[in-house]
DNA sequence: TATATTGTTACACC
DNA sequence: TGGTGTAACAATAT
């Protein structure tokens, strides 16, 4: 599941990938992947130059020279792999007629491929979706702010107004509220889901079903620490592949063997050797250790 | 075939 | 009313 670490490891490999590239074609093999029609979303990126590419909680806005912007969301199975010299590899030219390209994408590896973006040097950007929940809108960059406005994300975690006193004005503010559904509330801290909120809660010793209104100072304080160096850590390790995670080289993340409880049901805790118990929090699995974490 | 998966939202409830 | 919890939905693999 792309989350924060995850979106931010894509995000950097975009940015030094498809920087400054002119797109020359896109291929539509999904419609429901998209928020205009083919036809708008084709003609409105045709030649149009990648400026930059921006990360806001887990989306990603791809900047277009045009006033447009691509804002990507992977959900839980979304991938972009970047596919250099893909025309002369896969022995196309670039007046390729849609049909032979379509015919190509039947290729069982493309089964979940939705979109392709060709650039003019010959180089390709794929998107897969195996379960289809993740998009790629067209929007007018006057309008992103609407866009995310409306989504409702609260704070970036890893920026320096994300201190520890509006983590605990969070907690105050939603005191019955469980510890793993503040976390993973992207209208309060955006970017967490829900392998990092247990990571999380694990780093601190803390049960994620605790509310907040009972967190003890020195608690609070664990948590904002363990937010800030489990991303930080997992980004360094360009993510968790526990799914089908990958980055835009097609390379899974590094951060899998780290993970304290995340999957782990069954297993022993490493600091204790208790089994990990997975629970139901907001009807979304969670793990932990009944020992270490109270 | 029923079930599991997560991010997001719509809606019911107190 | 606003805060909270829950169910539903997206599509697919197993």
């Amino acid at each position: 599941m792309p989350e924060l670490p995850e979106v931010e490891t894509i995000k950097r490999g975009l940015a030094s990938k498809i920087k400054g590239k002119i797109i020359s074609s896109v291929l539509i093999l999904d419609s429901g992947s998209i928020n205009v029609s083919s036809k708008k979303f084709a003609l409105a990126i045709k030649n149009a130059q990648i400026i930059n590419i921006d990360r806001r909680a887990k989306i990603l806005i791809i900047k277009l020279s045009n006033g447009f912007s691509l804002l990507a969301h992977l959900k839980m199975t979304g991938q972009m792999l970047f596919k250099p010299k893909f025309y002369s590899e896969a022995g196309f030219s670039f007046t390729e007629k849609t049909e032979k390209l379509k015919k190509y994408f039947q290729k069982p590896e493309f089964k979940h491929t939705r979109l392709v973006f060709f650039f003019k040097d010959g180089d390709a950007l794929i998107f897969n979706d195996l379960r289809k929940f993740g998009y790629i809108k067209l929007v007018s960059q006057d309008k992103i702010n609407e866009f995310t406005g409306k989504e409702k994300l609260g704070m970036e975690p890893l920026t320096n107004n994300f201190t520890i006193d509006r983590f605990k004005g969070i907690l105050n503010k939603h005191p019955r509220r469980k510890i793993k559904q503040i976390l993973t509330d992207q209208a309060l801290i955006a970017g967490i889901g829900n392998i990092y909120s247990d990571e999380i809660c694990a780093f601190a010793d803390i049960s994620p079903m605790r509310t907040a209104g009972k967190l003890s100072d020195m608690e609070a304080n664990r948590l904002y620490q363990g937010i800030k160096e489990i991303l930080l850590k997992a980004i360094g390790l360009r993510g968790t592949s526990v799914d089908n995670y990958l980055d835009v080289h097609g390379k899974q993340g590094g951060y899998a063997k780290n993970l304290l409880v995340y999957g782990r049901e069954g297993e022993k805790c490493f600091n204790c050797n208790e089994e990990i118990k997975r629970v139901k929090i907001g009807g979304r699995s969670s793990y932990f250790c009944p020992i270490c974490q109270r």
